[in-house]
DNA sequence: TGATTATGAAACGGTCCCGTTGCGTATCGA
DNA sequence: TCGATACGCAACGGGACCGTTTCATAATCA
């Protein structure tokens, strides 16, 4: 294979290059599928191919199994914007919910966090993946968010951040599966971050 | 086709009886199946048949879907030991999260709940077993101990028990899921609860 | 005994997908 | 122009599973 020096002094294979227009179409066809509810045991080659107008050939010289393909695709997932900082600790982690509340709307958004869910057991590497890309990111901010609360006095001094987060997070995704249909949830984030405020303990002081 | 009365008066068909034996093994091999990590779309009829020693007809005769059979294998669960009231409504609280944390260490409990939350999307009547059978009874329990806690003092009486409800076991899943795997997890029933009840404000009388 | 139904095993034709190969065409550098 | 590589497309042999049918055998009752 003969190889020659660009400008910027990266090797390159000579002939025609890689589709950079096809590469795109395949990863967004992977993640339409995944958004459609198709997990990914059941995801085909043929029909990634098939929705991305692409030939079979072109995807296996790019990836050697499906699971390199999914974890790709995850990875161009954006990030989730930046937490504004609202005027209390409490807006900040109603708009953090109500982020999640909003994603969990989008059938797309909601077929991958159930795949992350689920899919974790027989692909660790894609459990991982998500983790980085979307965990920790949100770990992180509101991490940053709690800890400005307990700094201000908001917030107990003495507050266990890594709880704090599986405290509102699991409440949100529990009770946005299992509550039934019917029920008006417009009001969930406020009601899961001032009972988790408030604690389930009667206050003395306040009483 | 000729029917005959028995002693208790039910119209029973001609001809060898189906056999209870086989019944059960399908039903078994099915939750071995999906112990094992097999979702529900990749679970095959051959592979039970197979598994369970038994034709395909004898399942076909039975069961006009696989779904249905699924829904039937989740039926046979037990529901969870009714929780005993221990001295104070943490102590009942801490054991409730203990039973889960001990289930979702059994390969069989966590897979079969993997799918209750991820294929609930594309089989919502098996979501809706799963809340019958799993998530239902163990809110009424939680419940009532919370209700306890609000008559006694221990807790707040305005509680909004469905929301501590999704707490508790929202945080309980979250951390099982997302956790580093290195971490020790023991106590992490009691830090969840003790959080809960604290919440996350300070509380002026005590600080 | 004979009628009736169930059972496990095997085989059927059909569908979907696998991963690979060959083909004619398109796009790059030399 | 030529060599090299990528492209979309179609076809390949092979495997898994589908849902059905056939068959010899087993269990039940009249």
């Amino acid at each position: 294979m003969k190889t020659q020096q660009t400008a910027e002094g990266v090797a390159r294979p000579a002939g025609r290059p890689r589709s950079e227009k096809a590469e795109r179409s395949i990863i967004e066809a992977t993640l339409e599928l995944l958004g459609e509810g198709i997990g990914v045991s059941e995801l085909s080659i043929e029909s990634i191919a098939s929705r991305a107008g692409v030939g079979k050939t072109t995807i296996y010289r790019r990836w050697s199994n499906k699971e390199d393909l999914v974890v790709d695709a995850l990875a161009t997932l954006k990030p989730p914007i930046p937490l504004p900082q609202g005027a209390t600790v409490r807006d900040d982690l109603v708009t953090y919910l109500r982020v999640i509340q909003e994603e969990s709307r989008h059938h797309r958004t909601r077929c991958i966090m159930n795949i992350a869910m689920s899919d974790s057991e027989r692909h660790p590497r894609l459990a991982e993946r998500f983790r980085e890309l979307a965990v920790e990111p949100r770990r992180a901010v509101v991490s940053a968010v709690l800890r400005r609360g307990m700094e201000t006095g908001e917030l107990r001094a003495d507050l266990d951040i890594d709880m704090a987060l599986a405290l509102l997070s699991g409440a949100m995704i529990w009770l946005t599966k299992w509550s039934h249909a019917g029920d008006s949830q417009a009001d969930l984030p406020e009601r899961i971050v001032d009972e988790a405020l408030k604690g389930f303990r009667p206050r003395p002081s306040e009483s």
